[in-house]
DNA sequence: AGTATCCTGGAA
DNA sequence: TTCCAGGATACT
């Protein structure tokens, strides 16, 4: 669940939290996450950085963590410059440190960062920096929403495949960031079936979706995130955006502009919430 | 284009 | 006890 909305909220924090700080120690409790505390320890962290979905934490040193939380993985800190009182609700499963927590990195003045995953979906990995770009996952990104994907390029990729318009939306290596809850809100916006080929759309509708992606996610980022499932932020805050959804995981009630019941499908594998009288 | 896979916890 | 959740990949 957390796309690029939920992945932004983390990397703000994150920078908050971490940038500036040096590493003391690592534990790695599991083989998955590559992090060698030779290449880590004592290096400051210099910044951190969003690409899609993924995050990169650079080093001082040639080196950076490469990180993708896939659904439930988390980020907790704990430490100082916490604002309020942390949180750690219940979505924090296992608990900080608990049993799912996998790397823990010890900073100094204080603060210690964990990554939490109790489905370990999530990776992390260790890459030269030269080599972020070409990182297995990253570069396989295409242009991303609210960043270097125009409409120009939006509508050129429509017209190119016979995909569902919503199956396409999802892949990331044609446009990165969107993932289920937003792809199903932003169509209910346009108005758009998310079972249309996506050459299918006209030019206006085009235009309408793309607009609709990006209000969405921005919508997404202003409530800092939707916190389905596992997402926290690394204070154990909560976003909000579940609570604001236009039609995602409304199955049953009402469409907010017409009335009619939503529907819940499946397409690509993946649970589709649209309005049939509407979304055409 | 659809399905299995990774994995766990919570809901039906 | 079975099913379902969503991100991404591998396979059919």
């Amino acid at each position: 669940m957390p796309e690029l909305p939920e992945v932004e909220s983390i990397k703000i924090q994150l920078v908050k939290f971490l940038k500036n700080h040096t590493i003391l120690k690592v534990e790695v409790h599991n083989t998955k996450y590559n992090i060698t505390g030779r290449d880590v320890v004592g290096n400051k962290i210099t910044d951190v950085r969003r690409f899609g979905k993924a995050l990169v934490i650079d080093l001082s040193n040639d080196y950076s963590i490469v990180a993708h939380v896939k659904m439930t993985g988390q980020f907790i800190y704990k430490g100082p410059n916490l604002r309020t009182k942390p949180v750690y609700t219940k979505k924090v499963v296992g608990g900080v440190p608990g049993k799912h927590t996998h790397v823990i990195f010890t900073l100094d003045r204080g603060g210690t960062l964990y990554f939490n995953d109790y489905r370990r979906f999530g990776w992390m990995e260790l890459v030269q920096k030269s080599k972020v770009n070409s990182q297995n996952f990253i570069k396989k990104l295409g242009h991303e929403f609210l960043k270097d994907l125009g409409l120009a390029e939006f509508s050129e990729i429509l017209s190119k495949t016979k995909k569902p318009i919503k199956v396409l939306l999802m892949d990331q290596t044609k446009m990165a960031g969107v993932g289920n809850i937003y792809a199903n809100d932003a169509l209910w916006m346009a108005k758009i079936n998310p079972q249309r080929k996506a050459d299918s759309l006209g030019k206006k509708e085009q235009t309408a979706l793309f607009n609709a992606i990006e209000s969405v996610l921005k919508e997404g980022i202003k409530r800092g995130g939707a916190s389905e499932l596992a997402f926290v932020t690394p204070d154990g805050g909560e976003g909000e955006y579940q609570d604001f959804t236009l039609v995602y995981g409304r199955d049953g009630e009402p469409c907010k502009t017409c009335k009619t019941q939503i529907k819940k499908i499946k397409l690509g594998g993946r649970g589709t919430y649209f309005c049939s009288k509407c979304q055409r």
